[in-house]
RNA sequence: GGCCCCAUCGUCUAGCCCGGUCUAGGACACCUCCCUUUCACGGAGGUAACAGGGGUUCAAAUCCCCUUGGGGUCACCA
């Protein structure tokens, strides 16, 4: 087998879920190794204890396969995954971790050090109020004995290893950032492996993409600093080094950091404007309710965010790549939108598929500064996409997307009617899930219809005679004596009735139709949304709306 | 606070490396008008930026310095 010349790697934390900034730059990972014909492999970065339990640990790479970034080696999903590197659990590679450990220790390049948390605490607590930098002082343990440190490891005393970062200037070169010189005494003697055994991230990360054949290194810039002790530790154990190419960040539009927090934050103000001291019902039960809202800190699951965002009627900020999903957005236009944050091709282009970002993605084109994620923009991407393709693939992902998110909705509706529905809601489509939620008239029983008291209800029903009120008495012998119930068919019917009786203008008749139907003033053209219901529930509906208003 | 990095319309960005073609381009948003049976779409126009100050130069958005502003990072998290 021989070696690929470029070998890129995405190494999230595990995760139920994809953060979107780490869609990012796994896709740039995946484009950059792709569009060079190299590998482009996972790495799960399991090495603390206590954030690695959950089973669902991996459920982000159903994520990424559904954005459509496939990877050559790492965890097996489907047909991705693999390879000949691994294994690509970090946890699952300790023995090799701790072998080049020793080595380091053996070297003298590494010691074990036995402060305790307290006494390192009081140590930087007192650096801050002195108002400087807190550095670590190796002069105690650095030095220890070998006798003493071989007694005190003996009787169990908690020892993690340091990094005898040597004296001087680091000088870190970055293909987006260009060079940048850290001071000598700026990386300290960090720690390699914790008390528990586990390697830290800075450690085992340089080990595995040393034997993972890593040549490029694309992470987020919050990484930047870190990269001076990752080439400390390559210079003491004798690897090559990567190239590196540090991303700019995403961030909220106030520039704030994008975070599942946000949905606590949404779901904590709305609770406190409504003045609410419970929970809705079917949400989340008052003792967690009440446990949450009392300390700030704490934050709800997503499962129980999203059921009380349900249940508080609010939408809560898409963070995670499934939760664009969820609302509707489709995967190639989220690629493409996110490739533009912090990259673009130049000549004024800027819609464009994986493929042409395999093709063109440079990361001399990658720009320094943070992106603000603008949601609406994306939102517009999506309606262009949607509205752009043929309508039987609108129709056929509109059905995928109903059975995954609205099954109640598929579920009274048929085959026939949803068809129609879809066809009639594609070229007004913003997201997939958009003809879901504003259709929900469409699936409720024609004798729990309500109709909403609005100004504009008001004023299409009940205004000065002709009113809408009348339209509705006059036109229903119209649809009873119609034939044929399609909407060609009906449009033939009432356009007549409106040449006589509205001038031609067919609004007049429309809207209390609609109105009438869908309880509200919002609906596909109405004679798709009449020819959808079918003929029962119309003429039901009409008769019950001139009852419910005449009254 | 120490250290590092960055700085073009409200936002994402093109241009910057290799000064003149930039009266700074595109997109989203916004405003106006048009289209229209609701919603949405669509069409035509428009508003809007080189953070500030010093240099260098015949010429600076482009090069240099300072100021200001923003971001990142300072864990036995990754």
């Amino acid at each position: 087998m021989s070696t690929p010349s470029c070998v890129t790697r995405f190494a999230p934390s595990p995760s139920g879920h994809l953060h979107v900034g780490g869609a990012r730059t796994a896709l740039f990972c995946w484009a950059f190794a792709k569009g060079k014909g190299g590998t482009f492999l996972l790495r799960i970065e399991d090495t603390d204890q206590k954030r690695s339990s959950d089973s669902a640990s991996v459920g982000f790479l159903k994520d990424l396969a559904w954005l459509g970034i496939g990877w050559d080696e790492g965890p097996v999903l489907g047909t991705h995954g693999g390879g000949a590197h691994g294994p690509y659990f970090q946890s699952e590679r300790l023995d090799i971790y701790n072998r080049y450990l020793a080595q380091l220790v053996e070297a003298g390049k590494a010691y074990y050090a036995f402060d305790t948390t307290a006494e390192l605490d009081a140590k930087r607590q007192a650096a801050k109020l002195a108002g400087h930098a807190y550095r670590y002082d190796r002069s105690e343990m650095a030095n220890l004995p070998k006798a003493t440190v071989d007694a005190w490891l003996a009787e169990g005393r908690p020892a993690v290893i340091r990094c005898k970062t040597p004296d001087g200037p680091i000088t870190i070169v970055d293909e987006v950032l260009g060079e940048a010189t850290l001071p000598a005494g700026e990386v300290d003697d960090f720690v390699i492996r914790k008390a528990d055994g586990f390697p830290t991230y800075h450690f085992a990360v340089v080990v595995d993409d040393e034997l993972m054949r890593v040549t490029h290194v694309l992470r987020a810039q919050e990484h930047f600093n870190n990269t001076a002790k990752h080439m400390v530790l390559q210079d003491a154990l004798g690897f090559r080094r990567p190239i590196y190419g540090h991303l700019p960040l995403i961030t909220n539009p106030d520039a704030s950091k994008m975070s599942k927090r946000d949905k606590d934050k949404v779901l904590r103000k709305t609770v406190i404007d409504r003045k609410l001291t419970a929970p809705p019902q079917d949400t989340i039960s008052q003792a967690r309710f009440d446990a949450w809202m009392a300390d700030k800190n704490t934050q709800l699951e997503l499962a129980e965010a999203s059921l009380l965002a349900t249940g508080l009627q609010v939408t809560l900020p898409e963070i995670n790549v499934d939760d664009f999903r969820q609302s509707g957005y489709l995967p190639e236009v989220l690629c493409n939108f996110l490739a533009l944050n912090g990259w673009s091709p130049g000549e004024n282009v800027e819609k464009f598929d994986t493929e042409f970002l395999k093709q063109r993605f440079d990361l001399k084109r990658v720009v320094k500064t943070p992106a603000k994620f603008d949601r609406t923009k994306l939102l517009s991407f999506n309606c262009d996409a949607i509205t752009g393709m043929p309508r039987e693939e609108f129709v056929s992902r509109a059905r995928l997307h109903g059975q995954e998110f609205h099954a109640d909705f598929m579920k009274r509706i048929t085959a026939e009617q949803f068809e129609q529905l879809a066809g009639a809601s594609h070229e007004r489509s913003k997201t997939l899930d958009e003809m879901f939620r504003t259709n929900r008239f469409f699936i409720i029983a024609d004798d729990v219809l309500a109709w909403e008291r609005s100004k504009n209800v008001e004023k299409a029903l009940l205004g000065p005679e002709p009113n809408g009120l009348s339209h509705l008495r006059a036109v229903l012998p119209v649809l009873e004596g119609c034939a044929e119930w399609s909407a060609t068919a009906l449009e033939q019917a009432i356009t007549p009735y409106a040449v006589q009786h509205t001038e031609g203008n067919l609004g007049k008749v429309a809207q209390p139709l609609r109105i009438a139907v869908s309880g509200g003033t919002v609906s596909p053209p109405i004679f798709d949304t009449l020819a959808i219901l079918g003929r029962d529930s119309t003429l039901n509906r009409i008769r019950r709306c001139i009852a419910t208003f005449t009254a």
